[in-house]
DNA sequence: GCGACAG
DNA sequence: ATCTTGTCGC
């Protein structure tokens, strides 16, 4: 596999210096290495992975939760100029480099990890949490927080309920109602992980609020440093 | 041409 | 995502 001949600069480097239109080709070659199956042992570490942008600069913010207990353990951040435009589907190349700027500081690696943004249920089936689930070999859930594309019925008020995400008669994830009476977060499958298990451990990991601990965590940590540039180290 | 469009 | 005050609800 490319990505994992190279070292972490070639492949943050390939990735923000590739065009849009290359971009795409990129992602239609890779998608094929999705397993959007359960291949993974104990999970006793999960990661929470978010990025801001505050005046062209991405903070990425990756936190680790002892798994089940939901024990925050670690948290990394890393800051970098976002060079990639903001391009829907194509968010992976504009995230990507500094996500893995602050995941290599971490002192362990997570079992796996819930991404903010989509999965499988992409243009192309490859979403952020694909891409960065596929780069790594890391088991990846897909949670966004509103639709990229595919049709759904809205999911019944009550915390746990769940409707199909579809496109063209298939399902690419679901809707997922995390808490009571508030906007639903949509699951999709990103690397090693069933839609059914991400489904599962997204809900367990929503507790009270509405996104997974590890992914609101990691946004508040992205956004303290994105708030008023980043000289609060 | 028009509308849709993760973060 | 970010720009922004007050406000409704547990």
């Amino acid at each position: 596999m490319v990505a994992m001949l190279m070292n972490i600069h070639d492949t943050i480097n390939s990735i923000e210096s590739i065009t849009p239109k290359e971009a795409i080709i990129l992602q239609n070659e890779l998608r094929g290495s999705v397993i959007a199956r359960d291949d993974f042992g104990d999970i006793k570490l999960i990661g929470g992975v978010d990025v801001g942008v505050k005046e062209g600069i991405a903070v990425a913010a990756v936190v680790m939760f002892e798994y089940p207990s939901l024990t925050l353990v670690e948290t990394a951040t890393a800051t970098r100029k976002a060079v990639f435009p903001y391009v829907p589907g194509l968010l992976a190349f504009r995230e990507i480099p500094v996500i893995l700027d602050a995941l290599v500081k971490l002192s362990r690696r997570p079992d796996i990890i819930i991404v903010d943004g989509h999965g499988y249920s992409h243009p192309r089936r490859f979403g952020l949490a694909c891409h960065l689930g596929v780069t790594l070999d890391i088991p990846a859930i897909a949670c966004g927080k509103s639709r990229l594309v595919g049709e759904y019925r809205e999911p019944s008020l009550g915390r746990g309920s769940v409707e199909d995400l579809v496109e063209g008669g298939e399902v690419i994830g679901k809707i997922l109602r995390t808490r009571d009476n508030v906007k639903p977060v949509f699951i999709s499958v990103g690397h090693r992980v069933s839609l059914d298990t991400a489904v599962r451990i997204a809900l367990e990991s929503a507790r009270g609020k509405r996104l997974p601990e590890p992914v609101g965590m990691a946004h508040k940590a992205a956004s303290n440093r994105t708030k008023d540039g980043f000289r609060k180290r």
